[in-house]
DNA sequence: GCCGATGTATATCGTTCGCTAAACAACGAG
DNA sequence: CTCGTTGTTTAGCGAACGATATACATCGGC
């Protein structure tokens, strides 16, 4: 019953999202924001509410988008050990590829300690990933693909603690080497112990 | 020869490093870190050149006193193993105490990406406890408290990697049992292999 | 005690910040 | 076609930004 908008919502949200996941949310400017977005300020304001809201948004789409997706798919489609090791190696081969690292780790730092809201999304989220983490060290545990002596809420929360250092590591120090390392011995902690091959 | 400065040099540079440390870089404004130090802009200025330089001067001196000391205390008057574990250890009390986290950590997110000399530096020091590290593996492997089918190298990747999650982890999520759940696990990927102790 | 030199205090500089009032443009309902 | 509603454009608000010019205060050397 009005004028309709002329921008497709999907795609200024993801210029947006670009604009925080490079600069972090203190350096990004709205004027930043909107020349990315092609958006004049008042559009902008008028679509999102304000920079706050926007971020949410962004960073909610983000999550949405990425994470859940990726841990849906690999759970359904391969077993316990393998989804982990997918993850590990998707973790590592993203922040290799993409120097913008993940927004979820560089809100972690930067917004969630001065932002109760997002704060709270965020730790839901880690929450969800050692979540994940955790169901599939179970299962590895039981088709013996998995140590079982390990606590398995340990290890889901070693898995989680390697994932968040891997894109601290990759944003200071992009080497393939150190990056592969890091996570094939973290995936070596998972190993049930070998019968007959020590040293 | 000529008027002497009115302040400790020192004092306000532990002001300006805390500022940076509890809000990032950008979000930290000139009038806030005189504020905090208790001079006036120009004697900011003066005495530091610009926000860059300080900060520049804030981290080094962050770097120096703070893990090169300790890695050399631990070093000096403890075994191997007892060295990885000590670290790992006030890695995770300082990060349960002190909600400000790290400023290496939170440096190498927000600063390191867009500035390639503080990039450097951080890179720099994440290699001093890499080395750290290896050296406490290598020793460790030798006097069998470690296992030695590990390469020391990942290992010490892995630690490294711990060490950045970990303070990721306790930003967003400051929970004592994840902490300690995280660290206990990485240490007991060091253990050598158990004789007669299989479930 | 005076002078050159350096540090400090006052008062801004021009720019950019997040945000918005007011005028204009494009749609559906009648 | 008119009208009410919504989106977009233009222009700019007050505040805070990083950084400084200028004037004053305090020191050592003479």
């Amino acid at each position: 019953m009005a004028r309709p908008r002329t921008f497709d919502e999907d795609a200024v949200l993801d210029a947006a999202t670009d604009r925080f996941w490079r600069h972090g949310y203190a350096a990004t400017s709205v004027r930043d924001l909107g020349a990315a977005m092609g958006l004049a300020a008042p559009s902008l304001y008028n679509a999102f509410g304000d920079k706050h809201a926007l971020f949410t948004r962004c960073l909610d789409r983000y999550l949405d988008g990425g994470m859940r997706e990726r841990i849906r798919r690999l759970e359904a489609t391969r077993t316990a050990r393998a989804a982990i090791e997918a993850f590990l190696d998707e973790v590592v081969a993203r922040s290799l590829e993409d120097r913008r690292g993940c927004l979820l780790v560089n809100s972690a730092l930067e917004v969630a300690p001065h932002d109760p809201e997002i704060g709270t999304v965020i730790a839901e989220r880690l929450g969800e990933l050692e979540g994940f983490f955790l169901r599939c060290i179970r299962a590895a545990q039981r088709d013996g693909t998995a140590n079982p002596a390990h606590r398995a809420h340990d290890l889901a929360r070693l898995l989680l603690t390697t994932v968040l250092g891997l894109r601290v590591l990759a944003r200071a120090r992009p080497e393939p080497a150190v990056l592969r390392g890091a996570a094939r011995q973290a995936l070596a902690l998972l190993d049930p112990p070998a019968k007959g091959q020590d040293r």
